[in-house]
DNA sequence: CTAAGTGCAAATCATTTGCAACCAG
DNA sequence: CTGGTTGCAAATGATTTGCACTTAG
């Protein structure tokens, strides 16, 4: 390399802090101008790709139309609380066996997985069934 | 109501057609097309946001920045080919026994989830580790 | 009449990309 | 020098929204 990439490193040591699991773009953009380490956000957008792309970092689709990234040695699945949009980690739920059961009925190879629970948190769920909906 | 759907219904008989697991806006938007049911692509938006809502579809995050929707009765867990894209169905790949197991662990209520397998399809993984990557 | 559904156009939002300036090796 | 990085600005692409119009009920 010719060069430190400051921001990816930046970025990996907040994310290894471990406030959060998943980070949107902007959530690490803001998590890096707290930080006093204030950078564009389209370098934020580029390190995170290239941590994607080196295996460092991966994806994490949700459906709200947002990328996250986390570090690839802080896997787990996720409990997403359709209330307060808290991303809870789990621990993995799929048994290995399952994935070479696939593999062998599909033809496939399974290179990743990741698995989306959707539903309350504890709080939410605690909060009662009924949140902010009077019409 | 006061008024039929059109959009909502020709979608939910394409969708039931079953060419396809999942569905992005625009591949909903152009198959209601090539049924001579042409509709504004907004319609399309708003039908599969409302079937979303009224728990009919359910929306599919991979992390290719697309929303994908499926119809509920149709659930099954995906292993998305990252080479070619195909959006292969799997059986559920998790035990019921496992979601309560993190109920009563995380103290949430899980209300529904989804399994998201990123590979190689039969087809990619039999054309052999490399494609198209020729610099 | 009345509200739900639709079409069209314009606005938003989240990314992505082009390009020139920079800098450690 | 040299190639990887960065910032700024502008381009994309996908999704959303405002508004007027239409029509079943």
């Amino acid at each position: 390399m010719a060069r430190k990439a400051r921001v990816s490193a930046a970025m990996v040591a907040v994310m290894a802090a471990g406030e959060r699991h998943a980070w949107t773009l902007e959530e690490l953009h803001s998590a890096l101008g707290e930080q006093g380490q204030a950078t564009d956000f389209s370098s934020v957008f580029r390190a995170a790709e290239k941590l994607a792309a080196e295996g460092q970092a991966r994806k994490v689709a949700l459906d709200d139309g947002r990328t996250r990234f986390e570090l690839v040695g802080a896997h787990h699945d996720h409990l997403y609380c359709t209330r307060c949009h808290e991303l809870v980690p789990v621990p993995c739920l799929i048994e290995r066996e399952r994935f070479a059961a696939v593999e062998r009925s599909t033809g496939a190879a399974i290179l990743d997985h990741h698995v989306i629970l959707r539903g309350l948190c504890r709080d939410c769920r605690a909060a009662g069934p009924e949140s902010g909906a009077a019409p």
